[in-house]
DNA sequence: CGGTATCCACGCGGATACTG
DNA sequence: CAGTATCCGCGTGGATACCG
């Protein structure tokens, strides 16, 4: 059986998807956004986007620091501290996540087509 | 077609998570992007974005045309003639995608965390 | 406090076949 | 040409329990 491979997206250069899957975690988004605000510790995060779950949290915030797009920093301390940051690279695209903020708070909180 | 609500993931009002929920699908990003410079027919967005299927292309032209951001305009002939362009709500999102086009050129074409 | 580990449901999305 | 219809694998993400 041929190993056929799984090709990107689109071919070569989509920065538009390769954007998108950085940022397009379901959760990815609003923790960027949270922190951009500056540097929080865990529980802080679960606290301001509720309907998180521990495990989410955790992959995504993992996931993002992968990307380097943020720091996560652990204070050896007991109990544990643990802070994340917007990384240099993490904070190239808060002109990205405020578009999308602007965009959201003028014609999409809701889903509503051309309602009335 | 699934009843696609999302239901907001924040509580009251993420804007981010809303902009994302509407372009953050699989191929909505590109198909948008596409949409940007004109109006185009299914099979010239399929040659544009290749390895998507015809089944998720259609999937995802129909999300967003019931989200209202791009029209659908069918032309009853045979053989059919159907062309998908930006609706006014979906021209807003410009500034939007553009700012994931220029991070994603600048900063991440692929991904690489904090390489060396 | 800030995680892991495990289990599992669900729906996204690919492949394929058929149609007006 | 521009779709539907069907089948199904697999990853995503929720719930829960436990740990350093």
């Amino acid at each position: 059986m041929p190993p056929r491979f799984q090709e990107p997206y689109c071919s070569a250069g989509c920065p538009v998807e390769a954007a998108l899957g950085l940022i397009g975690g379901k959760w990815k988004g609003i923790l960027l956004y949270h922190l951009m605000s500056g540097t929080l510790r865990f529980n802080e995060i679960r606290k301001r986007v509720p309907g998180v779950t521990q495990r989410m949290l955790t992959t995504q915030l993992r996931e993002l620091e992968a990307d380097g797009l943020i720091l996560r920093v652990v204070y050896p301390q007991v109990p544990p501290r643990v802070e994340y940051s917007l990384s240099d690279r993490g904070r190239t695209l808060q002109p990205v996540i405020m578009a999308l903020k602007a965009w959201g708070e003028r014609h999409a909180t809701q889903r509503e087509p051309q309602a009335a």
